[in-house]
RNA sequence: GGGCCCAUAGCUUAGCCUGGUUGGAGCGCCCGGCUGAUAACCGGGAGGUCAAGAGUCCAAAUCUCUUUGGGCCCA
């Protein structure tokens, strides 16, 4: 069944609905199920860090999930969709340490392990909920109950079997090593950890005297002068050239040694004005030399240190030609220099302990003092032994920590290492296998981080994360842990224990071979390892392999860029490690979010916009359309307002066309299901099937983007349909249709197909924006209880007509070019186009137009179309033989003017047609004269009026010709349109009248005298005259077309009295004028007057003449109000309830007999019982009590059915069509029911509504108000009715007969009110009710009123009206719509009304 | 310093792979229309050295190279 939508897309609310239907039905759940059992798509989400609320990033990043989540489950995949969260790591321990005030891990260790590791547990787990109710925001489907949590038992398994694997694979070992440490958290680094950003530092050039000839130099260049008291070597490169050169200025001079080819640039950093090249010294020949390092005298090591090549120059191929070309070396301070420095037997020396600070290896001036801070002092140290040449700073990327942003440091320290570089090349193969997208995220990023990958160091000298499983002995024996069975054998191992640190600490084991105590490494692992085992943590392996042997690998991941050192690479480690291929098999690399200028978000920016504030201000769905309209998945994206704004208005667009469709459908009780496209096809009009290929097309070309992930190019196509195609276009072409008989089959089919159009967009549309498809999909068919329920709709390429749809596209552009046409010249689109000329360009352009004419006719707004067949000249067209003069002179001299004369008067078409051929000939004075071509040159104009443009159909001659009935209709328009700004001018009250006098010339006023009636009732104009000079109170003049218009207005004044007259009860509005009219302007006026004469108010109607003499009579009697009446009993004969009940989805005759025994005699007994109260009677199932409640609530006992096989009507009452005695079929109501949860509006109690009461009637949408309305009329009450709806539909939708309907509306009809104009309303409404004694009168919108007033005004309405029912004794029915109203503000209407409903 | 990606109107972008009339849109701006989708909707207009430079070619936004700026990932 369609339902109506509601009139405004309100995503805040509908987004809030839609996932309370959710979860009310659980539909989720029920989607999975549905999925059960087709083919199985391991999706493994890329787990987020729990440590904070989720940015946009993050939103895009579930976003894209979420819609292929969804597509893939319409695609009938099993989709495996747990999501995970990142819970171990410094970041959580960096921010435990600031909330609990410690900064150095001994700190910590004083507050106690135990303590601060639950505390960083807690963190993470209180962020982890934060995020997912964020997700669920986004409207994320995933299943967030249970989640993969990085912090469980079974994932600290799952990490450990594989380290396991790794040992036994000796992948894993521990290795002596120079790395990146942050002194801050007092661990090592790995690569990933790591961030680098632009900082100074010294840039220091540093003399290292020869230990031969000490007035010679190797001068070497560092920016970190702390390294010098390690320094051991200084490196050259062999194969480079060096000069041995003296550098001189006024000051004196010196001898150093650097790179030939920078001799120039050192000489000028030292200020030194001339050189002189030595020697010129192979760096071949450098090597052995020794030098005096720095900090010899000072450093014991230095003073002891042995070996070949200590203090001597080393070769190495890494030196760059820059600086100096000499390279200072210090094994324990730099990965490159321990590695060389294992190369020549240099020891890793390395003074500087774990906080960063020197050793006492160091002089008592350095031991202690951070390295940092040391910089300067051991500049000012060199300065003075002057070994310092040059000073300066510099500006480059230096590395620091990742969390907690401090420098980091390289020292020498032994931990536990992945190695990397034995599996690289396997892990490059997988790579290649793995199906990237865009390609190049694969065959370029992580391919080119792959090759350069260095093993991998996992320890982490930390507290909070997965303990390394590594147990050692004195001995040297080690033992490394892979489950937790491996555990049990330890001595303080406890069943179910915690496995994080300390409590994993306690647990020792006795080592094998010497059997001693073997103590666990103390060590932490990196948190990129934890996420690398996602795939097989999260199905529980190892411990069991059911669900890994279902699911693995993984299908498919998406993550951003930077997971190209994070993600995707510490999987595809720990999946070549554990089981020696990648564990996904594709990725979708996406980008980042940006700020609007381009820049990343980040609090320290303080340029990070929330995801719940653009979800708040523009809703869910926009965003996420947003996101993935804008740009291509893998391109960073700068965040726009204005896009999330564009997104909306294009969902806005939608809603309104939704709107459209629902409102006439609904209407109509249009049911799709009842008729086919097939059954249709006579009935199709040229546009229905285009509109028809347009939609398999579109299906088509969402799902091409789909798949090759092209997500921003699938929204657009959507986009453009709803815009293109069905807003501005079909749309605009089917409105006229709505409005013919019911049961029209032209109508039917423009329903059809619109529906058809709307459904497939919302299906394709489901995995993107979620909660609007579905709102849209349960008002427009609403079979399943979701549209994520549905199957993917395939396209159906034999309804595709690409000629259709270019000939579409051919007349879209003839209307454009006539619109555009009709705009500069000025011509409005409602002056009807005399005719348009189509010259078409072939026979097949011709018969599209032909075909699509009605088209072409109504959307140009064109009175008739000609067409000219292909190769013709359209005849209207003058064709002018323009002589030469100069070319005909040279030849025929003395004839030259005769001849011209002769050309022009001759057929031009004729002259040209034989120049064409050859030459034309014309004879004077006997003479033959032959025309050359260049004697005659042809023009050729269009009649007047005439425009004339090509276009991609041929060519294209509008006749804009104005004829006399064009002309007088437009000018009336034009008039009432001054007049009507002139009412504006002077802000006269949009309901006074006035009078007018018009100056124009006799053409015009022989035009607005035909209109004459027409422009007084459209301006409010109770005298209009055409004088030769207009007076009044306001003047103007104006041109319009060429036309002068001089036009007086003036104000009446009646707007007051009749306000006043119009408190008289019943007084109609004409009435009201002509008493003004006659001088009667107030009450007051009125009281003096007999009976008689009022009677002889010229107009005024014998009905108001009563009325008056009434009201007058009346004065201030009281009625009091009578609200004791008892209800209505009606009980009914078995026989006659019956019949009613069998209609009813799932009853039969016992269970109705059963009804009727427990004493539900009537329909109106059934429909106010409540499901529990259906339960007791004997014989009723849950299933049974949900159909009758859903049928009573959906007007079934009071409905007809339309006949499937011949159309008839079905009463209530019957099973079988009273015409063909087809049985009627009757679908279950239940699913639908359940749907809008809390809003099921309370029934009516009772069927007759009590005189004298003011009922308060509370509707989603007016439906059974009208019905009541419709029974009261029906027994002969006299109604009015007051709605925001369009009147029309409400007389086409119910039977109201003669019923005045009073239309709540800002277009300023006659009979329209503004809504905010409660005054009037009220004096129509007590007219009313002082007219006809007992009426019953139909407010319907009462929150239109509220919304366009103020609450307290609209109550203070009721209050009076309800006064005037009760006198009256009459009824009065406000329908309101519960959910617009805040619980308080419906307690007082409640309050006020005399019964609710 | 290296790898990858990006650069088109004030903003967001299509077109580039496969070179070819006048580089399309949307938003914003200006002007207008509609008032039976109406807390909407529709039309028109102005606005571009296609980041800069060089090359290939009859022809370059498109292909090649260089430079500049931005993003990510690394040294």
């Amino acid at each position: 069944m369609i339902k109506q939508v509601q009139a405004n897309y309100n995503p805040a609310e509908l987004e809030k609905r839609v996932r309370e239907h959710w979860a009310n039905a659980e539909v989720y759940r029920k989607t999975k199920e549905l999925r059960a059992s087709g083919p199985n798509f391991y999706f493994v989400d890329g787990p987020p860090y729990t440590t904070g609320a989720i940015h946009l990033g993050t939103s895009w990043n579930k976003t894209l999930k979420d819609t292929y989540i969804r597509y893939r489950r319409m695609q009938r995949y099993n989709v495996r969709d747990q999501p995970g969260y990142d819970m171990h790591g410094l970041p959580i321990e960096v921010k435990v340490e600031q909330s609990i005030g410690v900064k150095t891990k001994k700190e910590i260790e004083e507050y106690g392990i135990d303590r601060f590791v639950s505390t960083c547990k807690q963190f993470a787990m209180d962020f982890q909920k934060r995020m997912t109710e964020q997700f669920k925001e986004l409207g994320v489907w995933m299943d967030w109950d249970t989640p993969y949590l990085t912090i469980t038992s079974q994932y600290v398994e799952a990490a450990w079997w594989t380290l396991k694997r790794a040992y036994d694979k000796e992948l894993l070992a521990p290795s002596n090593r120079v790395l990146s440490w942050c002194p801050r958290c007092e661990t090592a680094l790995a690569e990933a950890e790591i961030e680098y950003r632009d900082e100074k530092d010294p840039s220091i050039y540093v003399r290292f005297p020869l230990k031969d000839d000490e007035s010679t130099s190797l001068l070497i260049w560092t920016t970190t002068p702390w390294t010098l008291p390690g320094n051991l070597a200084v490196a050259a490169h062999p194969d480079l050239r060096y000069a041995k050169v003296r550098l001189s200025s006024a000051e004196g001079d010196e001898t150093v040694i650097v790179l030939e080819s920078l001799v120039e640039q050192v000489g000028e950093l030292g200020g030194y004005e001339g050189y002189e090249v030595l020697d010129l010294i192979e760096g071949d020949d450098l090597i052995g030399m020794e030098y005096i390092t720095p900090f010899l005298g000072d450093v014991e090591y230095q003073r002891q240190a042995t070996g070949k090549w200590v203090h001597r120059v080393i070769p190495s191929s890494t030196v760059a030609a820059e600086n100096t070309g000499l390279v200072h070396i210090a094994p324990g301070h730099g990965p490159e220099d321990f590695e060389l420095g294992k190369e020549f037997g240099l020891e890793p020396f390395c003074p500087v302990d774990e906080t960063g600070r020197f050793t006492k290896d160091l002089p008592v001036r350095y031991a202690g003092m951070s390295v940092k801070e040391a910089n300067k002092h051991i500049i000012e140290e060199l300065k003075e032994r002057k070994l310092m040449y040059s000073v300066g700073t510099l500006t480059h990327r230096y590395g620091h920590c990742w969390r907690c942003d401090s420098g980091i440091i390289y020292r020498n320290t032994t931990q536990w290492f992945l190695k990397i570089t034995q599996i690289k090349n396997l892990m490059l193969e997988e790579i290649e296998k793995i199906h990237w997208t865009p390609d190049w995220a694969g065959s370029s990023r992580e391919y080119d981080w792959t090759v350069n990958a260095r093993d991998w160091c996992i320890s982490r000298q930390r507290y909070w994360g997965i303990p390394l499983p590594v147990w050692t002995c004195q001995c040297g024996e080690t033992k490394v842990v892979g489950s937790i069975t491996d555990l049990e054998s330890g001595n303080g191992y406890r069943k179910d224990m915690e496995l994080h640190r300390p409590w994993i600490d306690a647990v020792t084991f006795k080592c094998p071979r010497c059997s001693k105590q073997m103590r666990r490494v103390p060590d932490v692992l990196d948190v990129w390892f934890d996420s690398g085992v996602a795939t097989w943590a999260q199905l529980g392996f190892p411990r069991s392999r059911a669900e890994f042997d279902r699911w693995w690998p993984c299908k498919w991941i998406t993550e951003a860029h930077d997971q190209t050192r994070g993600w995707f690479y510490s999987q595809l480690a720990a999946g070549c490690i554990a089981f020696d291929r990648a564990p996904y098999e594709a990725v979708l690399m996406h980008g980042w979010v940006l700020d609007p200028n381009g820049q990343p978000m980040s609090k320290s920016r303080g340029n990070v916009i929330e995801p719940e504030k653009v979800i708040k201000d523009y809703g869910a769905d926009a965003l996420r359309f947003y996101l993935m309209r804008t740009n291509a998945p893998w391109e960073d994206t700068s965040f726009q307002w204005e896009g999330v704004k564009n997104a909306r208005k294009t969902l806005n667009i939608l809603w309104n066309v939704v709107n459209f469709a629902t409102t006439y459908m609904s209407i109509d009780s249009f049911e799709p299901g009842s008729v086919s496209l097939e059954g249709l096809k006579a009935a199709l009009r040229p546009e229905d099937r285009w509109m028809v290929s347009r939609t398999e097309k579109m299906k088509g070309e969402v799902a091409k983007f789909l798949n090759s992930y092209e997500l921003h190019k699938a929204c657009r196509i959507m986009e453009d349909f709803v815009l293109e195609d069905l807003s501005r276009w079909y749309v605009r072409l089917i409105r006229d249709r709505m409005w013919s008989e019911k049961g029209d089959l032209d109508k039917l089919a423009a329903y059809k197909v619109l529906h058809e159009a709307l459904l497939s967009l919302t299906k394709v549309m489901a995995p993107f924006c979620p909660h609007i498809t579905e709102e849209i999909y349960q008002h427009i068919d609403g079979s399943l209880e979701s549209v994520h329920m549905l199957d993917w709709p395939g396209a159906d390429t034999t309804r595709l007509d690409e000629r259709l749809d270019q000939s579409m596209a051919t007349v879209q552009e003839l209307v454009d070019l006539v619109t555009k046409a009709r705009q500069s010249r000025n011509i409005k689109l409602r002056w009807p186009m005399k005719r348009v000329v189509v010259r078409a360009a072939n026979n097949d352009s011709m018969e599209v137009m032909k075909q699509l004419e009605s088209v072409i006719l109504s959307q140009a707004n064109v009175k008739v179309i000609e067409y000219i067949p292909p190769g013709q000249e359209w005849g209207e067209i003058v064709l002018n033989a323009e002589p030469n003069p100069n070319a005909i002179g040279k030849v025929y001299r003395q004839w030259a003017s005769k001849i011209a004369v002769l050309l022009k008067s001759r057929p031009a078409k004729q002259i040209r047609d034989c120049i064409e051929k050859g030459s034309y000939s014309l004879g004077i004075e006997g003479q033959m004269i032959k025309i050359e071509p260049n004697m005659v040159s042809f023009t050729s104009s269009l009649p007047p009026d005439v425009e004339g443009v090509k276009f991609s159909g041929g060519d294209l001659y509008m006749d804009f010709e104005i004829t006399q009935e064009i002309e007088a209709e437009g000018f009336a328009r034009e008039l009432i349109r001054r007049i009507q700004q002139m009412r504006k001018d002077i802000k006269l009250n949009v309901e006074e009248y006035v009078r007018v006098e018009v100056k124009a010339s006799a053409k015009l006023i022989e035009f607005f005298r035909v209109w004459h009636d027409h422009i007084m009732s459209e301006t409010r104009c109770r005298q209009l005259e055409f004088v030769d000079s207009p007076k009044g109170d306001h003047t103007a003049s104006w041109e319009v077309e060429g036309e002068k218009l001089h036009v007086s207005l003036t104000s009446l004044h009646f707007k007051q009295a009749m306000d006043e007259l119009l408190t008289i009860n019943g007084l109609s509005q004409d009435g009201a004028l002509a008493l003004i009219e006659a001088g009667h302007r107030s009450l007051t006026d009125l009281r003096p007057l007999s009976e008689e004469q009022i009677g002889n108010v010229p107009g005024l109607p014998k009905a108001d003449v009563k009325k008056i003499s009434h009201y007058l009579e009346r004065a201030d009697e009281a009625i009091v109000p009578s609200k004791d009446a008892a209800k209505p009993q009606g009980g009914m004969a078995k026989e006659a309830l019956v019949p009613f009940l069998l209609r009813v989805p799932r009853m039969n005759q016992v269970k109705a007999d059963m009804l009727y025994e427990a004493g539900y005699d009537s329909i109106d007994k059934i429909k106010a019982a409540s499901k529990e109260d259906l339960r007791k009677v004997k014989g009723m199932g849950e299933k049974t009590v949900d159909e009758i409640v859903a049928y009573a609530s959906k007007g079934g006992f009071e409905a007809t059915i339309k006949c499937e096989g011949c159309g008839a009507l079905v009463p209530p009452d019957k099973m079988t069509c009273p015409s063909c005695g087809a049985r009627v079929s009757i679908e279950s109501l239940v699913e639908e029911e359940d749907k809008g949860g809390a809003h099921k509006p309370a029934l009516a109690p009772e069927a007759e509504l009590e005189r004298s009461f003011t009922y308060l009637i509370k509707e989603e949408k007016a439906e059974r108000s009208y019905q009541l309305f419709e029974k009261a009329l029906a027994k002969g009450m006299k109604g009015f009715c007051v709605t925001r709806n369009y009147p029309l539909k409400i007389k086409a939708k119910w039977n109201l007969g003669e019923t005045p309907i009073l239309w709540l509306s800002n277009v300023g009809k006659e009979s329209s009110i503004r809504p905010k104009d409660l005054e009037k309303l009220s004096v129509s409404l007590e007219q009313f009710l002082a007219q006809s004694e007992g009426g019953v009168i139909l407010l319907d919108g009462l929150e239109y009123l509220i919304t366009n007033n103020n609450f307290l005004t609209v109550l203070r309405l009721v209050q009076s009206l309800r006064d005037q029912v009760a006198i009256n004794r009459s009824i009065l029915m406000l329908v309101l719509n519960p959910s617009t109203l805040d619980a308080h503000e419906l307690n007082l209407l409640e309050k006020e009304v005399d019964a609710t409903i």
